[in-house]
DNA sequence: ATAGGGTTAG
């Protein structure tokens, strides 16, 4: 067995127990010095005090804080006398660092070697292992150990042994458990609510009623469970996200628990779009930490306002002094990707190849997603590529989902192949990927193919954007009675989307028949959406049917809709440049539109297109546009992107 | 003993 290296610090004239139980203090080992905890190893060897349990034990717990299960296995084999205290340090530390199994075998060998029973500590740790392992038979056996050793009405275990057959899917044991503890605690109604919430029912107010009418007062952990409940609080009367907020307010709720209830608020808050509200929590807060950030920028993202994003992801350091983490790196990255911020996204990934490890899965999948979307595909497959990494499901629908973004179909049907032969399962994501990347490169049959497979021979239902996936296919590729045949042949009422991706077909294609067809259905499905009223409006406009106009117009009117005009925009060196449609106002202007005719003419000639007139040769550049070099993604109420 | 922030498509 190696002993650790012994560092070559001067050994004080009289050492004593004393000096290296000093030592070996919680805040000493915590407070991160490796080589004090080493030191105080050494000097017990030397005095023959690792022998001395109390020593030992420590030893064990300093070792742990530093995640070294190895020597905290050292130092209790090292000692000559083990008591209770030894051992329970040691399934502490092997419980924190190592496998669950790892500490039910320890206990096995504490029941055969110690001549002291467990105590209340021990029965903890085991318990928790077994719910870690989900076995109800062994969480059985140590719930007959903590009766049989008399810890039947201890109300921490009680705690314990019922999320544990919660764990192992269990919830009428868990819930005798509950009823049993002679003297319950605040935890354990925060965990019998949990649990409920978790499983998604909804008698866990109720559950918060009884619990008050017992007396006992909502804490942090029960806000914590409850607040990502009340997220669509504001659509309805009651508001009980706001109730909450307030009652926490007034009651002053959470002793230690601020940062997990104000990081659990400002998601509430924005995951109901009110992003707002959630930035108010986020200033007035008097504590701040790394979630609370998070949380904030990832509001802001989930809610499009990428700048901010950004903006706040930049101040994080120099306004509460924290450093982003992998996951705040992971919430920002997809803002990155948006705003095409090639710039940005690689100081982060150069930010992350510093100071984060490169094994987490998650980060790179945002790197691969960011790169894509800021139009390198060569350094997101490179990414990819790198074999240091473990790639999960996410990984290969990113890398998918980015060759079908650059048009590049067969490379996005050879991964899914490859993703599919590795077992990987499919849900909707993935295979949205692999189909809308078939449907930008036109490989109609492949699509077809994979569709009906899986619908057909693997029981696969397909949710509705799928459906207008394989619309938007067939569509694009011109076969626009097939697609209205695939319409018709769907088991529910096709959503709007649908019949989107029918018109934008009807319009490349120009069938003004099925372009009538799609927006009818779309304005009966989707009446106070006034895209739907300009559509039809251009329609009637382009076969010269100026009362059909009229008409459009008029009943938009009465409705009160008004359509916010659409906006591109490009970042040219930090400075943002917008465009409506057929704008002139830019000061370049004329350099402007002859680039524009520049790059048609080469896209033409890299497509091998024929040279058309210019009615066909603009229709022909926005349909090319659309598909490979302008990638146009809708911001709420703001610009499309141009990459 | 119970809790807080995240990645793929559209």
């Amino acid at each position: 067995m190696l002993y650790p290296s012994i560092p070559t610090v001067p050994l004080p004239p009289f050492p004593s127990l004393a000096a290296v139980l000093r030592l070996l203090r919680r805040e000493t080992a915590g407070g991160g010095s490796l080589l004090l905890t080493k030191q105080a190893h050494a000097r017990a060897i030397v005095f023959g005090l690792h022998h001395h349990p109390l020593i030992s034990s420590r030893l064990v717990t300093a070792y742990s804080l530093f995640g070294l299960p190895a020597l905290s296995r050292l130092a209790f084999c090292d000692s000559a006398s083990r008591n209770v205290l030894l051992w329970n340090s040691l399934l502490a530390a092997l419980s924190h660092n190592a496998s669950p199994r790892e500490v039910l075998a320890t206990f096995h060998r504490m029941r055969v070697c110690s001549h002291e029973p467990p105590d209340g500590y021990t029965l903890a740790l085991v318990a928790k292992a077994s719910s870690e392992i989900g076995d109800a038979r062994i969480g059985r056996g140590v719930h007959a150990l903590v009766e049989i050793l008399g810890f039947g009405s201890d109300t921490v275990l009680g705690n314990t042994l019922m999320a544990m057959y919660f764990k192992c899917l269990r919830p009428n044991d868990a819930r005798q458990v509950f009823d049993e503890i002679p003297v319950r605690s605040v935890a354990s109604w925060n965990a019998l609510i949990l649990e409920h919430v978790n499983a998604g029912g909804t008698e866990h107010w109720e559950l918060v009623r009884e619990m008050q009418s017992e007396g006992f007062e909502l804490d942090g952990f029960t806000f914590s469970t409850l607040l990502p409940l009340c997220a669509e609080g504001y659509a309805a009367t009651d508001d009980l996200g706001r109730q909450l907020h307030c009652y926490i307010l007034r009651h002053n709720v959470g002793m230690g628990s601020k940062l997990h209830i104000g990081s659990s608020l400002i998601k509430m808050y924005c995951n109901g779009g009110r992003t707002a509200a959630g930035r108010s929590v986020f200033d007035h807060e008097l504590q701040r930490n790394v979630f609370t950030w998070t949380a904030m920028i990832a509001g802001y993202v989930e809610n499009g306002d990428f700048r901010e994003a950004i903006r706040l992801c930049h101040s994080m350091h120099s306004v509460d002094g924290i450093m982003p983490n992998e996951v705040t790196l992971v919430t920002i990255l997809p803002a990155v990707g948006s705003l095409a911020r090639l710039d940005f996204g690689k100081q982060i990934h150069g930010f992350a190849s510093r100071r984060c490890s490169n094994s987490q899965s998650s980060l790179n999948n945002a790197l691969i997603d960011m790169y894509s979307k800021c139009g390198s595909l060569a350094t997101a497959r490179h990414v990819f590529d790198d074999e240091s990494w473990h790639k999960d499901g996410i990984s290969w629908s990113s890398m998918i989902s980015c060759h079908g973004i650059h048009g590049e179909g067969n490379e996005a049907l050879k991964l899914f192949e490859k993703m599919c032969s590795l077992g990987i399962k499919l849900n909707h994501v993935n295979i949205l990927g692999v189909l809308s990347a078939c449907s930008r490169a036109g490989l109609v049959k492949e699509g077809m193919q994979i569709y009906s497979s899986l619908v057909g021979s693997h029981g696969f239902i397909p949710s509705s954007e799928i459906f207008s996936c394989m619309v938007d296919m067939l569509g694009r590729a011109g076969k626009l009675e097939e697609a209205l045949d695939f319409i018709d042949s769907m088991s529910f009422e096709p959503k709007p989307s649908v019949w989107s991706s029918l018109f934008r077909a009807a319009v490349t294609h120009c069938n003004r028949d099925v372009q009538h067809l799609a927006s009818e259905f779309l304005i009966h499905s989707e009446p106070e959406n006034p895209s739907h009223y300009v559509s039809l409006s251009n329609l009637h406009a382009s076969c010269g049917r100026w009362d059909g106009v009229e008409l459009v117009r008029k009943s938009m009117e009465v409705k009160g809709l008004r359509k916010a005009p659409g906006l591109s925009w490009i970042d040219v060196n930090g400075m943002a440049h917008s465009f409506y449609v057929a704008d002139k106002s830019h000061l370049c202007t004329e350099m402007i539109y002859k680039a524009v005719d520049c790059l048609s003419q080469e896209m033409k000639v890299a497509c091998n297109c024929p040279v058309l007139d210019n009615e066909q040769m603009k229709r022909e550049a926005r349909t090319i546009q659309s598909d490979h070099r302008v990638s146009l993604t809708r911001l709420p109420g703001q610009a499309n992107r141009l990459t």
